[in-house]
RNA sequence: GUGGGAGUAGCUCAGCUGGUAGAGCGUCGGUCUGUGGCACCGAAUGUCGCGGGUUCAAUCCCCGUCUCCCACCCCA
């Protein structure tokens, strides 16, 4: 190892997070650590109980669920074309015929997805294949059709076998379908269920705003969509931020209405869009035609005034949805949630009607909804299960996080109880059982793996954040007494064995 | 996808109109072979994000590109 001759070797490239993702580290991962657990905590006390869905699912379950003309779906997903494991990987030459048409034909029955690049080389090999055909009969295969034959191969294996699949972009869509395959309609209704985990959205990163996020969400599916079921779900967010003393928690509430008044409103709405078009902006007088009810939801100051005297929802709802967010404002308050009704507030996903709800915290920048959520009745069925109410609520985890850090809400990162100072071979034994009874008994303990001097040993213990350090050495060894000492003030004192583990039991 | 800002040691950053790099903190070792926090001494780590151009010479100027940050769009 002599540093004249290593200095031109070649360092292999540094690879990186891919955009968009980052590592989690300590400490932080002790603030997710905390959040997940009362998340576990909150909701068991709701009577939810954990589903944990795969991390991909079929394209087309999202572009149902989620609206195939939303951004999530039209631009965002991370999409791929699965290997198709039921082909041969390698025919031989005399398997080529039988394999050739055997991929033709999954193509026409679209069992391998007919996309442009599948076009191509289907067509490609159907060109070579023809010309083969003929060849098969000289055995053996002279030299010069071999690179012929190995053409064919190379568009075949290059095909985009399998099926189209995604990673998913949120998660109500799979517990949906999880509800629909596992039969859950014959649980006792409503069956609460909820999730935590990472999410995956193509978009461009901002503060709060990763391409792998992590999301905690709750459903409720099944049963009846009695007001007091949203209200619940509500209340049970609220309870969970208030356990994590979220500052600054604002919960707004509207209803989107139903399939019956919805339209109704929305052309209405159009109408006076229209009508004061020039005096919006492009993105606003897109919006008209696209989603007149996002237009609500514009943040530029000078389109504030017009949407002002625009037509609110709630005065457009038809009678049973006006009972009905009548009802869940009422269970609200009846639980002592409080909330600001905002009529403004609309959803993008296309599976939300009637209670919609959003809660903001504070430190987020302009990413500042750490909750979202609504009702959803028809979603179960438009996926193919029988008619079943919905409502849910998705946390955007990583904002939460971000959130209650900027508002000092993070946990002091936690030193070891125990650093072990150990010199001498006969201490080493005697540390490493130390370090395995305290262990046992629940205790975060350091063993360094070499010997070091006890200068060194309280150095590092100290640097460790350690509360005791435990010096064994020779005289400890032979008196049987082992000595403990107390970082914070430099105290020291010895003991036995079992009056050690005692002693700290009670001190930790 | 669009716009703005930024990339120099593990971290925070310096580097005067271009002359091939420094500080503080941190890490490791020593002063200190049974006692830490302090102090002092010493060491390691950089293709100055990457590629190209201008120049005798580029961390610095120009172009491209990547990544990060912020905002728009959209959303949790």
């Amino acid at each position: 190892m002599s540093e004249g001759t290593a200095k031109k070797e070649e360092k292999p490239r540094k690879f990186q997070a891919i955009r968009g993702t980052r590592d989690l580290l300590p400490p932080e991962t002790a603030l997710w650590n905390r959040v997940e657990q009362t998340a576990h905590a909150v909701f068991g006390t709701f009577g939810f109980g954990e589903i944990r869905p795969p991390i991909f699912e079929p394209t087309g379950l999202f572009a149902r669920a989620v609206g195939g003309e939303t951004d999530i779906v039209s631009k965002e997903m991370y999409t791929f074309v699965d290997r198709y494991d039921r082909l041969d990987p390698s025919p031989t030459v005399g398997q080529l015929g039988d394999y050739f048409e055997k991929v033709k034909r999954l193509y026409e029955e679209e069992k391998i997805p007919k996309t442009p690049f599948n076009k191509i080389a289907v067509e490609e090999a159907q060109a070579i294949w023809s010309k083969i055909e003929p060849w098969l009969e000289d055995r053996p295969t002279p030299d010069a059709q071999i690179a012929t034959f190995d053409r064919l191969f190379v568009f075949m294996d290059a095909m985009q076998l399998g099926s189209e699949i995604s990673l998913r972009p949120e998660a109500t869509a799979s517990v949906c379908r999880a509800y629909i395959e596992h039969g859950m309609q014959s649980l006792p209704a409503p069956v609460k269920l909820y999730y935590m985990g990472p999410m995956f959205r193509r978009e461009r990163p901002q503060k709060g705003r990763y391409r792998q996020f992590y999301q905690i969400g709750a459903e409720v599916l099944g049963g009846s969509d009695a007001p007091a079921i949203d209200a619940e779900v509500i209340e049970m967010v609220m309870t969970f931020f208030d356990r994590l003393e979220l500052q600054g928690a604002q919960l707004d509430i509207n209803s989107i209405g139903c399939r019956e008044c919805r339209p109704k409103y929305v052309e209405l709405l159009r109408a006076e869009l229209l009508k004061v078009k020039d005096k919006l902006g492009p993105d606003s007088q897109r919006r008209i035609e696209t989603n007149p009810l996002r237009v609500l939801d514009s943040k530029l100051e000078s389109e504030q005034g017009i949407i002002a005297k625009l037509p609110g929802i709630a005065d457009h709802l038809c009678e049973d949805c006006a009972t009905h967010y009548a009802a869940v404002k009422h269970q609200l308050e009846m639980r002592g949630v409080i909330y600001r009704e905002n009529w403004r507030l609309v959803r993008g996903l296309d599976y939300y009607m009637r209670t919609t709800f959003e809660i903001t915290a504070q430190g987020l920048g302009s990413q500042n909804a750490v909750c979202g959520g609504g009702r959803y009745d028809g979603l179960v069925e438009l996926l193919g299960g029988p008619p079943t109410k919905g409502i849910g609520f998705a946390i955007g985890e990583d904002r939460l996080i971000l959130s209650l850090q900027e508002s000092g809400k993070a946990p002091a990162p936690k030193g070891r109880d125990v650093y072990i100072a150990w010199m001498g071979d006969k201490a080493r034994a005697t540390a490493i059982r130390a370090a395995k009874d305290l262990r046992k008994a629940g205790f975060s303990v350091e063993l360094p793996p070499v010997e070091q001097k006890f200068g060194k040993a309280l150095g590092q213990a100290d640097k460790l954040g350690a509360r005791f350090a435990l010096i064994l050495g020779d005289n400890e060894v032979s008196e049987g007494l082992w000595t403990l000492k107390t970082l914070a003030d430099g105290s020291q004192a010895k003991f036995t064995e079992p009056d050690l583990l005692e002693h700290l039991r009670k001190s930790l």
